[in-house]
DNA sequence: ATAATTATTAAAGTGAACTTGAAGTCAAGA
DNA sequence: TCTTGACTTCAAGTTCACTTTAATAATTAT
């Protein structure tokens, strides 16, 4: 199995050469280094940047993605590790869903029924229609 | 009708100082001057702010409300302003909310229910299960 | 051998909506 | 008058996940 370069690594996962440097910088992958330098990745990296982009597709921050890796004990079963921090992970997003959805409220029922002349009526007009 | 002073406006607009300075610094509020330099606020400043929070609250930046004041032909009815940037907004919100909605689903019915023992093995377990 | 491509680093930049800090000025009450 | 407390400006800091830049070095292809 031949180690890949950092360009072969950020074709195969589609992203660049940067984000993979910054991983690294943050301690979220690692690469081994040639004598010049340069880094060398293994196969298994690409797994690791599937799990990693799978998280952010969940609405993980890339440090809580580190603590997903690292700060668990060792042992600890991958199912154990998501129910822990998914759980967490879905109230905020239930709460992003909210405040979303209180905008599109806003949006339908209030400012585009508004038939206000002027802005400095809408101080009032959008409160009158929630008491 | 007494004029007010900074700390006055942000008391009862609830918004910080700092806040009001910023506004001011990007034209989305302005204030008169005493001839010492301090800002001096009228009465109507506080009905700009209930409608700048009000757009906050709708998900409006503050260059896109700085447009709903300023970047209309003078006349322009309010309703009609509203009209014009909500069915925008409205788009976004509504990408928003898919992509919130897709989070929490992958969260429930991907990440909740996975029994992988390794977080290697995740890299397939999650795909598999959307053909 | 040489040209073209790809790699290296550190530091600074991006966007959004402010906040913080430093250093100094003004206003009002005791 | 003195002392708070509120005000002033300007620049830099905050958060997040990277990207960009610049100057240089290594690898690959011809």
């Amino acid at each position: 199995m031949p180690e890949l370069t950092i360009g072969e690594v950020a074709h195969q996962a589609k992203l660049r050469t940067s984000a993979l440097r910054y991983y690294e910088s943050i301690g979220l992958v690692s690469a081994s280094r040639r004598v010049s330098g340069q880094r060398r990745y293994d196969q298994s990296v690409l797994q690791r940047l599937t799990v990693i982009q799978l998280a952010q597709e969940a609405g993980f921050t890339v440090a809580e993605i580190k603590a997903l890796f690292f700060s668990f004990p060792p042992e600890t079963p991958a199912f154990e590790r998501w129910q822990a921090m998914a759980k967490e992970k879905l109230v905020q997003i239930n709460g992003l869903i909210q405040k979303a959805e209180a905008m599109k409220m806003l949006l339908e029922e209030g400012l585009l029924q508004c038939r206000c002349l002027t802005l400095e009526e809408c101080a009032q007009c959008i409160s009158e229609r929630q008491p």
